[in-house]
DNA sequence: CCAGTCCCCTGGCCGC
DNA sequence: TGCGGCCAGGGGACTG
């Protein structure tokens, strides 16, 4: 359930905790998550500072002169900022210690994920890692300034575009990443409501003006879930220990059977790409 | 290149 | 109460 804005609350829960801060160890205790963890991570971090948090896509990026810590929350992790000899509980599988700046303890920074579909890479400096090539642009105009390298700008023209002669349904062609980044289950399904564009749809026989609704959708939705500190549904919590409080908005996402906001039909529900998706059949065409 | 399927993993929930 | 079965989902790997 990490998308973009849990990702992006993430990230801004960290900053400032973390940026400028050395680091004092790294202590890995389930390295084997969705790829094991690299061992010798624990000799490259110690003893860098942390100069940046990014995010790009649905990866976060630790910055530091030697390279970069590469992590992504899988579909259950999440990442919290604790006072150094915080109690371990389960599926608490790394730590980032981070140096005392002065007088006082030092913190932790703690990654649970239950599932471990999460992964904690490394990135050599000046090297892209092999996972963040090929990734579309950003939907928002923060992190990466909203381009993919290359330029292209995430808007309706470009989606139009990429998807003439794609068959596929308009969800799946939403939510793979080479067409835009950091759209998951919940988003989609969001902002094709919003658009009111049936997910079943080929994704190449949407009109240009309906994709340009739903580039708009998706930048509104990703933005008002950032604003309210992402979806918490079962795992994701902030690095401060608060919940997000998204879900209290969400119009389709969850709620197959209930009546649709607009006009109060059951809203469908079906596989599509082997994900649960919720649509108004009425309202979305 | 594209589309479809399978799989990784665990907790929560349902039904018996 | 216990247990089997199913589901959730990001995204890579593989197949056709």
């Amino acid at each position: 359930m990490p998308e973009l804005p849990e990702v992006e609350t993430t990230r801004r829960g960290l900053a400032p905790h973390v940026e400028g801060r050395r680091v004092a160890a790294v202590v890995l205790r389930r390295p084997d998550l969705r790829w094991p963890i690299p061992p010798d991570i624990a000799e490259r971090l110690p003893g860098q500072r942390i100069d940046a948090v990014r995010r790009r896509a649905k990866y976060l990026l630790l910055d530091t002169a030697a390279g970069s810590a590469l992590l992504h929350l899988g579909m259950s992790g999440s990442l919290r900022v604790l006072p150094a000899g915080a109690p371990v509980r389960p599926h608490d599988h790394f730590d980032i210690a981070l140096a005392a700046p002065g007088r006082g303890g030092g913190r932790v920074l703690r990654f649970n994920d239950p599932r471990r579909f999460g992964c904690l890479l490394w990135q050599p400096a000046g090297e892209t890692h092999p996972l963040l090539r090929g990734l579309g642009p950003e939907p928002l105009d923060d992190g990466f300034g909203g381009t993919a390298p290359g330029g292209t700008t995430f808007d309706g023209d470009y989606l139009f575009a990429r998807s003439r002669g794609r068959r596929a349904p308009v969800k799946t062609f939403l939510m793979d990443q080479r067409t835009v980044v950091g759209v998951g289950n919940i988003y989609a399904a969001e902002a094709l409501f919003a658009a009111g564009i049936s997910p079943l749809r080929a994704a190449g026989k949407v009109s240009r003006e309906r994709y340009r609704l739903l580039a708009d959708a998706v930048r509104r939705i990703l933005g008002q879930a950032i604003d309210r500190g992402g979806t918490t549904l079962r795992d994701f919590l902030a690095p401060d220990g608060a919940p997000g409080y998204f879900v209290q908005e969400l119009s389709a996402y969850g709620r197959g059977g209930a009546p649709c906001p607009n006009c109060g039909r059951p809203l469908k529900q079906a596989q599509v790409g082997q994900r649960a998706t919720v649509w108004c059949g009425h309202c979305q065409r």
